[in-house]
Formats: C-alpha cells, sequence, structure tokens
DNA sequence: CAACTGTTATACTATGTATATAACAGATAT
DNA sequence: ATATCTGTTATATACATAGTATAACAGTTG
C-alpha cells in the first residue's frame, strides 16, 4: 500500500522536492486516500537512505499547503477531508508556473494542439488505472 | 524596441531565470525577432540595476539552449536561423516538467477542461497581437 | 588612442540543500 | 514504570548556487 519512492540523487531537483512530487503523484492517481497513513520521518528516511530533516522538510511543506496532516504523536495522514480547492490564488502560481514553459514551447515550434495533447495524456495518465497492485 | 524587463527582487525565482524567461517571452511574442540586437552585458545589467555577471549567466545559458548567438566583440542577437525545434530531449524535459503541475492540479479538483482552457488561454495570449508599441 | 564588445579570474557574502548528532515531550505498549 | 515510538527543535558542518564587486584581457570599432 506504500508509494514507491524512487529518487534521482544525480539530478538538480532537490530529494525533498522530489518526495513531495512523488506523494503528490500518488494523491493524484488515487494511490493515496485521504485518512491513509504515511511513514514516520524516521522510518521512511531509513527506507529510502536519506536524512530525518529532509523527509521533514517535505512533510512540513506538504502540511503547510494542506496536503497532510500531522497528529502530535500519532503520526503523518493525507488530509482526511481532502485536499483543499483551487483558490485565487493556486490559479495564479500556476499560471506564473505555466507561462514560460508555454513560451518556451512556443520558440520551439510546437503548435497549441501539441502542446494542449501533451497536457491532456498527462492529466489522464494520472486518472487512468494502472493495473494496481495485483 | 527593447523588451521591457520588470524584475522581482523578492521572488525566489533567481534574477538570471526571471531575465532568461522574458527574453523567451518575448521571442514568443514576437517582439524580438531572429537577428534582432540585445544590449550588451554592462548595458543591460546597468539599466535593470544588477551585476554583469549575473546579465551573462542568462545570456550564456539562452546561448546554449541556441536562443542568441554571441559573437564575439559584435555583439548578442537573437539566433538568426530561429529557436532549435523540439527535440526528443526537449520533448522529455517538458514531460517531466508538467508532470508535477499536472499531478497538484488534480489533487486541486482542476478537470481536464480546465487545464486544457488555462494551457490554450495562455498560448494564445503569445500569439495575439497586443496592440504594440503605440 | 579611446571606447566599446564578450570573456575570464578572483573574492566575498548570503542562502538553500543535505547531512549528522543530540535532546525534548508526549503517546503507547509491554 | 520502562522502553519505544512519534514529531519537534537545536546545533553544527559541508557544499552548491546566486549575486555582487573589482579587475584585467583581447579583439573591434570610432
Amino acid at each position: 500500500m506504500d508509494v514507491y519512492i524512487n529518487l534521482d540523487f544525480e539530478s538538480n531537483e532537490p530529494i525533498y522536492t522530489q518526495l513531495m512530487h512523488q506523494i503528490i503523484a500518488g494523491i493524484a492517481k488515487k494511490e493515496l486516500k485521504p485518512g491513509d497513513a504515511l511513514p514516520s520521518v524516521r522510518s521512511l528516511a531509513a527506507d529510502i537512505g536519506i536524512n530525518l530533516h529532509t523527509v521533514n522538510k517535505a512533510y512540513q511543506q506538504l502540511k503547510q499547503e494542506g496536503f497532510i496532516l500531522i497528529h502530535r504523536q500519532k503520526g503523518v495522514v493525507i488530509n482526511p477531508d481532502g485536499v483543499p480547492q483551487a483558490d485565487d490564488q493556486y490559479m495564479n502560481n500556476l499560471t506564473s508556473t505555466l507561462h514560460p514553459i508555454i513560451a518556451e514551447s512556443i520558440c520551439r515550434g510546437l503548435s497549441k494542439e501539441q502542446v494542449l495533447q501533451l497536457t491532456g495524456e498527462l492529466y489522464e495518465n494520472f486518472t487512468k488505472k494502472e493495473g494496481g497492485d495485483k
């Protein structure tokens, strides 16, 4: 039931960010559902061979963004109420994030249709049932 | 004819990255066309009140990615042959970049149509004629 | 010759990433 | 109660990146 974490230590993307992204991807794929427990900072850190504080940093940020709840001495769980829905601030951030990405795609000759198709395919890859774990 | 540079020194996005993005956006909007000259590292740095090396860093990276050419003692110009078209490596990078963004948008309850509409609007805002300069 | 180009080198500060220990406080199981 | 688990906090260190500050070099152009 655990989410499989695959870190690329050669990447220039920080480890704690990779961790966040994989947990968020797990939620998007419904592999992680509201109320599901996540490993403790220590056990997860030991599992994937990184420092406790690196995991904690990812958890703290996921908590601040509403993806997870941290019960002081209970543990870490996916937000039982679900992830907070998009608000104006999120939409503004999303727009700012996409802006330069789309600018470059235009420079490199991608058509609007190509961009939309890639985006749509990525979206659907999250919502597809991928076999499941046996 | 110059591209207007607006830097946010409070942003956590590095200055040299902001600079790159705005130049790329200028190319996407056709405000900057193949062969157009860009300011020298010193004059641009002086104009926007940053260090010469910060501009140089942006220029070097834009050069490496094929957006501009740097003639040793002539100056900096938008690539006269146009920006290199999308190849496999670029498409892989684009996919990796979009992946976590779309994952979060799903978590936050955006429908596929909402994501595609926002993406499409952003795309078209680059290709629209925006009045021009007077 | 003077003034401009990009380039290179060095040095310094500040910040972010990641690690390594250590300890604290509350909950829980034995 | 004791041991063990939880998240949390506090230091300290190492390293890389971002940004600035000077300075100098080499070629071009006026």
